[in-house]
RNA sequence: CGGGGUGUAGCUUAGCCUGGUAGAGCGCCUGGUUUGGGACCAGGAGGUCGCGAGUUCGAAUCUCGCCGCCCCGACCA
């Protein structure tokens, strides 16, 4: 029990100027956290209550589908993510320290980082640690605070730069396995979201930068999110927007016979698909070659699209690359022998063919048949050019951006478009680390063989402000019972009157007896001052003691979900807030 | 990193265009009156006006540079 006198609960009548989103807010205002700077944050007792029930939930669900429980460095060696798969990609958003060690006398100082995530440092223990298949599975977790120096930080908890986050690692003998371990973390993730009064829905999702064979975000619908679902309830299907995908282009397409001789015309001016769509030329931009070149590890690419389609650039991962981006002109016209405007793929077009990488098609184009595209000489075109006889396509794959209304790949119904929150991660990894730190076990055969890895995230701090985001009112936040920092206020009106304190003094104990963290107000504010903070903070369960209701020999029960007030003899006040509490758990 | 905005008391802010004593509300302190949904009266404390240059007799205000913060984009394990 915590009398409220005596803590420490700074609220705020006003928002801060800095907050532009409802959980901001009220994370401010209701006294969770205060910021120290762009993305780091101080939490204060109410807020810290919250994250260490949010942890223990956390724990006790994740060990229960398997995890063992240890606990990491959070500054590494920057050794340790050079002999990594991912040091380039991952350097951007880690913080650097330079100089630890400066002025101490060591001649050379070693490089640290801080660690964004444990891959690195997990996979090399359990390399020497874990030598047999009598050792595995494993998985190992920890709830810990990351470092990622976010480009762009924003929202409060949501995207902060030092945060909390349980990342779990799972090592299995087989692919079988994996996925069994897969399958384990996705459950208990379930039911952690159940467990904590947050909708969380679990969609497919890009792998990224992580590498891996399969992947499911964990997303808490809300306007305020940074990702965009695409989902239809009826099929089932929910993928997020650089994962999804469309059955657009139907399964037994037949590839469209050539329309006649490809033929160049002039085009002078004409760099964009809307030119060529209006007149004199009146080419659709359905039937138009829309051709993009990029650098992938530092050698040109090109990727083709319908005209009117989109790429979405993550799908670009599909193609192996470790980093790949956008060629500049200067890059392209070497290559293609002409500058944006006028690109095209057509066989014996391309200036200098044998420093592409590929030619990757998105299987849309086939819908085109024959269409029209750039003949890599400024003010020119191509017509009839047909997908399967002119186009020098290395491979095809899916790399467009799915639109709202197309049909969903499962079902056919029309495909839609949420915002989410991404809360949780999971990704089976495959043997990409294993393979790069050796991590290999013994079978009974004494055969050699890579682990095979999956890796599990939860955003422990961002789940907490979604909480927030997913229930709150006019008034303030509404607690889940499960994670709300005090689950009743008792409410003393009168806090000079003795026999007002003891008795709230002794429903509080009663509260906790069974089983209820108890919060009491006994500060010398106006009624009015008490109420508003008690809407604000959010406790689910309010009992309100004052000098009146003692008169009449009575106290109040609310409940910050409904709008009534229950007015209960003293003499029952016990039992009924003991009856509720035990009811609410 | 590109675009936009903003920085004045612990918080929310007015003043800036058009240079001349820095103002309000909330919060805080003292006293009094109040007391069931953010009370009222009286008094009080609290400011290098983000930092640095410049223009000027004089700069919160105009100019330049830097920094912080917020939003959009890019990016996002």
């Amino acid at each position: 029990m915590k009398l409220w006198s005596q803590y420490f609960v700074p609220t705020l009548k006003e928002s801060p100027a800095d907050a532009e989103i409802a959980s901001h807010k009220l994370l401010v205002r209701a006294g969770l956290v205060r910021k120290l700077g762009g993305g780091l944050y101080t939490y204060l007792p109410l807020g810290l209550r919250v994250m260490q029930k949010l942890t223990q939930i956390c724990r006790e669900e994740i060990e229960r589908g398997g995890g063992i429980e240890v606990w990491m460095p959070h500054v590494h060696p920057a050794e340790v993510w050079e002999a990594g798969p991912r040091w380039a990609a991952a350097r951007e958003i880690m913080f650097r320290v330079d100089h630890a060690g400066a002025g101490k006398g060591r001649s050379k100082e070693p490089e640290y980082v801080l660690g964004p995530t444990h891959e690195e440092v997990i996979t090399p223990l359990v390399k020497t640690e874990i030598t047999s298949y009598r050792d595995l599975p494993k998985n190992f977790f920890q709830i810990a605070t990351k470092f990622r120096n976010e480009i762009r930080p924003r929202f409060g908890l949501m995207r902060a730069r030092e945060f909390v986050m349980m990342d779990a690692y799972s090592f299995d003998a087989s692919d079988e396995g994996a996925i069994k371990s897969y399958h384990a973390m996705k459950a208990a993730y379930e039911a952690f979201f159940r467990r904590i009064g947050v909708t969380a829905i679990a969609v497919e999702a890009d792998t990224g930068v992580m590498g891996g064979s399969f992947s499911h975000e964990f997303m808490v619908p809300a306007e305020i999110g940074d990702d965009d679902v695409i989902y239809n309830e009826e099929s089932g299907y929910a993928a997020n927007r650089e994962k999804a995908t469309s059955g657009l282009v139907p399964a037994g397409l037949a590839d469209a016979a050539p329309a006649g001789a490809t033929e160049e015309f002039a085009t002078p001016g004409v760099v964009t698909i809307a030119a060529l769509e209006a007149a004199p030329y009146a080419v659709p931009a359905d039937r138009q070659f829309k051709t993009l070149v990029y650098v992938g590890d530092g050698k040109p690419f090109v990727v083709i699209l319908r005209g009117c389609d989109e790429l979405e650039e993550a799908k670009l991962g599909a193609l192996g690359f470790t980093l790949f981006r956008p060629a500049t002109a200067e890059e392209i016209e070497p290559v293609l022998g002409t500058k944006p405007g006028s690109l095209g793929a057509v066989k014996g077009t391309i200036r200098n063919p044998s420093a592409l990488a590929g030619v990757f098609a998105d299987h849309a184009i086939r819908l085109i048949g024959n269409g029209t595209t750039g003949a890599n000489k400024d003010g020119f075109h191509l017509r009839n050019v047909n997908v399967a006889r002119d186009l020098a396509v290395t491979k095809f794959g899916d790399f467009r951006r799915v639109r709202p209304g197309e049909p969903d790949p499962k079902s056919g119904q029309p495909l839609k478009v949420r915002r989410g929150i991404e809360v949780g991660h999971i990704f089976k990894l495959g043997t990409k680390y294993s393979e790069k730190y050796g991590a290999a076990y013994t079978d009974d055969q004494k055969q050699s063989h890579l682990m095979v890895m999956g890796c599990y995230g939860i955003g422990i701090s961002r789940t907490l402000q979604a909480v927030i985001e997913q229930s709150h009112d006019a008034d303030g936040i509404v607690w889940p019972w499960a994670v709300a920092p005090f689950q009743v206020l008792v409410c003393v009106l009168d806090p000079q009157l003795p026999e007002a304190m003891d008795l709230a003094r002794k429903l509080a104990a009663t509260a906790e007896a069974a089983g209820a963290d108890v919060l009491v107000d006994d500060r010398a504010e106006r009624p009015g001052v008490k109420f508003k903070d008690a809407d604000l903070i959010g406790i689910p369960l309010r009992l309100t003691i004052g000098g009146k209701g003692l008169k009449e020999g009575i106290v109040e029960l609310k409940w910050r979900t409904k709008k009534d007030v229950e007015k209960v003899p003293v003499a029952e006040a016990a039992a009924r807030l003991g009856a509720a509490v035990s009811a609410a758990k």
